[in-house]
RNA sequence: GCGUCGGUACUCAAGUGGUCAACGAGGGCAGACUGUAAAUCUGCUGACUUCGGUCUUCGGAAGUUCGAAUCUUCCCCGGCGCACCA
């Protein structure tokens, strides 16, 4: 099945899309008019890994590219290197620009899956600390004097917290502005983002028509939720990390909510919204096992980010491990001495995180010998060259 | 600047001299049941332990006390009100 350019184009302003600024028919019209458009995606480069929720909108940049459009990747190194002095508790971690670069690396091989960093019109990156480093106070104050006081208060978190009594730093309302800002320096035509940077998204459209008369559109994207709107785990948990192996990409997905499932299609994967809407008719129905449906979406989701016999080999591995309880083949492997404690042995290779955690795991009957495929229950006992399955997820070989 | 209330574990939030590693809720983890789903039930949720205990934690520092998250002093941070308002 072949689209036309009219269904690519359908594609892009429809699937997985939240919102359009100023609205659908605008980006339409562009589109139609063979306007080469510059579209970015900021993206905060303070981890290693980028997962599930930042590739949403980078796949929605990849289709822009794919359209023939500009792209830009917008590192924002300029905040994550002075830190979020509001966060308190988290020593700020300032990241250096070494730093930055290191996990910019990351993000590339990562991203590669999706947008393309060579050829013709290959994807940009740039950094936000370009323009914003170089700014002095007079800079920001004719910056800070674009926006008023009640339209930074419109934001409802600001609301919230007004009303909760907490407080809310000056600096809390730089951060849109610099964001906004990015818009304004490199003079994009417009910004695609998760739903949850919406308001920051249009403080760069508002700046930019305000600086440069210039009409920003801003395309927000769905997250990554069950109806319920219980998120995908922000806790690590459940989140795919890009970077997750095939086999841990395959058991995530299998964790999701049913009702991930559909939106899970829409947003993570390229299968056509025809076929997608046949799958939700069929759940809603009750005529497939939506197990089976959730199967077919990890395959699709380790087959994008990895290949499609990693994508077999995870699913053979699936069914064998956790629905024929057998012994999974690939397990991490690790030497021991005789007489070591098994305790010890899973907290210095970080199966679990402490002697208490252990403790707890073996209490809860949550460690199992596979070879006797019997429980621990004896926190002392010595590791011996055998498998255990150490909670839902954790296997290891002793050798 | 003055007054007043407040800062407790991942989050919210009790506790206001010993029974407090700290109620409860959410979250998370684990077990049972399952489809590694949901719902439900149960347990766990600071670290070390010879399982008797030991150590570290209630914004920070010092102090009172046999004993402090709880009292005192100083400091840091915030909410609200008043004052100030070039």
């Amino acid at each position: 099945m072949t689209m036309t350019e009219e269904d690519i184009l359908q594609d892009i302003v429809t699937r997985g899309v939240a919102n359009i600024y100023p609205s659908k028919g605008f980006v339409e019209a562009k589109i139609r008019r063979g306007e080469k458009l510059t579209i970015y995606l900021g993206i905060d480069p303070t981890g290693p890994t980028l997962h599930l929720g930042n590739a949403i909108p980078m796949k929605k940049l990849a289709d822009f590219q794919k359209a023939g459009h500009k792209v830009i990747l917008l590192m924002g190194d300029f905040t994550a290197m002075i830190g979020d002095p509001t966060d308190k508790s988290s020593a700020r971690v300032q990241l250096t620009h070494k730093q930055v670069l290191a996990n910019l690396k990351n993000y590339k091989k990562q991203a590669s899956k999706l947008l393309s960093f060579s050829g013709r019109n290959k994807a940009e990156i740039k950094f936000n600390s370009k323009w914003l480093g170089k700014m002095n106070f007079a800079d920001v104050l004719s910056l800070a004097s674009q926006m008023t006081v009640q339209q930074m208060l419109e934001r409802d978190m600001f609301e919230r917290r007004i009303e909760e009594g907490k407080p809310i730093f000056i600096h809390e309302f730089m951060y849109p502005l610099m964001q906004g800002y990015d818009s304004v320096a490199m003079n994009v035509d417009g910004e695609v983002g998760g739903n949850d940077q919406t308001f920051n998204m249009l403080c760069g459209r508002d700046l930019l028509k305000s600086m440069k008369n210039k009409e920003k559109f801003v395309l927000t994207l769905k997250l990554l939720e069950d109806s319920t709107g219980k998120k995908m785990g922000k806790t690590e948990g459940n989140m795919v990390a890009l970077s997750d192996t095939p086999e841990e990409m395959y058991g995530k997905v299998m964790s999701w909510s049913d009702g991930m499932i559909i939106p899970g299609f829409e947003l993570c994967t390229n299968v056509p919204l025809s076929e997608i809407l046949e799958i939700s008719k069929s759940l809603e129905s009750n005529s497939v096992n939506p197990r089976d449906i959730k199967m077919k979406l990890a395959r699709t989701l380790v087959a994008l980010y990895h290949t499609e016999a990693k994508a077999q080999s995870a699913e053979e591995n699936f069914i064998s491990t956790f629905q024929k309880h057998e012994i999974p083949s690939d397990m991490i492997e690790i030497k021991i001495h005789e007489g070591d404690l098994l305790a010890d042995v899973c907290v210095t290779h970080n199966v679990v995180k402490s002697k208490t955690e252990f403790n707890r795991f073996v209490e809860n009957g949550a460690i199992t010998d596979l070879q006797k495929n019997e429980k621990i229950n004896d926190p002392k006992i010595r590791a011996t060259k055998t498998e255990y399955k150490i909670g839902k997820t954790r296997f290891i070989r002793l050798v």
